[in-house]
DNA sequence: TAATATCAATAGTATTACTATTACATTTGC
DNA sequence: GCAAATGTAATAGTAATACTATTGATATTA
């Protein structure tokens, strides 16, 4: 599965970098400092000038493959989510049983990944930590409408109606499928969130992992007929 | 109802402002002003200088109140959540089935606000704005372990532990009523959020409330024994 | 009325996101 | 094989903005 996944182009929309990171090794070293980076300082302390010092280039250079620090996270989520998104594809398309197929939708979207088994990318956990912590500061702007109109968003608007698709696969007649995938997607990191630094606003539970276990419970009582 | 929770002081922790904006009416002023200003330019684009000019007052002014914007953002959340909680807790206190409260926090929480019925505040519907389109940028932050030690969040744990008491309340025992809770009151921002630009993660449906139809459908039948 | 405390305005500074320009290196076409 | 074109990187900036230091004005109280 890793070395088939490796050997995956995953295609993130163009508007989002000015020079295609993937064609280069200084491109390769800008996205793997700041995944490493951006996980360490956060989005508001994270600036081109320290990346640049960490990998050992210039400012204006890290400026030359993204306009912004802003579109660079984006490239970083957007790209993550194409990894998901195939990963599904991947991993469900021999599931018969639709409830089997949406119980292993669930444990990809909402459990963390395993380092040793289903790891896409060197770094994946940090990457996954980047969008629990930093995916809202790109995605709630005031700036979402023309964003969306480049397609910036194409990848997650997918990713939500094909997990909508195999929910309706469950029950046919449920009326919120995509708003439960959404749900789910945004919610499970959300609670990730607060079991670090909020744990009232949770249940953690010690003996399972309590994201995945909530979800599922929820979206299965939800769907019985 | 509206006359009485006027005259209810909603208190918000000390450590969010220099000066309390509701002992002046400079602060009175500073308070509506930004809430007018912060929801039509958003968070990034709201500064205290333009709030000035619009207030007819200085920057500095402005910085005896609130030693940052950010702060600023953290009490009108605070103050924000701290009327729901006393509009709970009035409105509920006289209904005994437990399912009929549960239905009625629901409804409190997820629905829109009515200007004519429940608006405590003049300009309610902006701040419900703000709290939908800015709340991930002060929550999900670095800094969120330093403000929670200074309590910042208490008046928002505090509501989601209340309504996690009247979920159990339904069902004894069900094992994730936190989680369900702030679920909900996150997740209902957010699928307003992208009812307004991103459409296709949501289901919206024109004859009725979709985001408390939705929380009301997927809440009872998670309950349901 | 004089001392004191409160409040507000002016004029800054420091940081940071971002850009203009130039220099160097590599590839490509004939 | 050499020049044109392209790709890459470095220097030295600018503009915006969050935030502060200091001084001036006003109100309160002894």
């Amino acid at each position: 599965m890793q070395d088939l996944l490796a050997r995956i182009k995953i295609p993130v929309n163009d508007n989002l970098y000015l020079k295609d990171p993937s064609t280069s090794e200084l491109g390769q070293k800008i996205i793997d400092g700041s995944i490493a980076l951006m996980n360490q300082l956060g989005f508001e302390r994270f600036t081109f000038k320290k990346l640049a010092t960490e990998i050992q280039t210039t400012e204006a250079s890290v400026y030359r493959y993204f306009e912004s620090k802003h579109k660079l996270l984006l490239y970083l989520i957007n790209w993550y989510w194409g990894c998901i998104a195939t990963r599904i594809t991947l991993e469900t398309r021999n599931i018969e049983l639709p409830e089997q197929k949406l119980k292993k939708t669930i444990h990809i979207l909402t459990a963390l990944p395993n380092p040793e088994i289903d790891s896409l990318i060197s770094n994946e956990l940090a990457l996954k930590e980047i969008i629990i912590n930093e995916s809202a500061k790109v995605l709630i702007t005031k700036d979402v409408d023309e964003e969306n109109k480049v397609g910036v968003f194409s990848v997650y608007k997918t990713l939500v109606s094909n997990v909508a698709a195999i929910i309706n696969e469950v029950n046919r007649d449920y009326p919120y499928p995509n708003m439960l995938a959404s749900s789910m997607i945004e919610g499970s990191n959300q609670q990730r969130f607060f079991a670090a630094h909020l744990p009232k606003l949770t249940n953690i539970k010690e003996d399972s992992d309590f994201v995945e276990s909530f979800y599922l419970d929820l979206i299965f009582n939800t769907l019985k007929k």
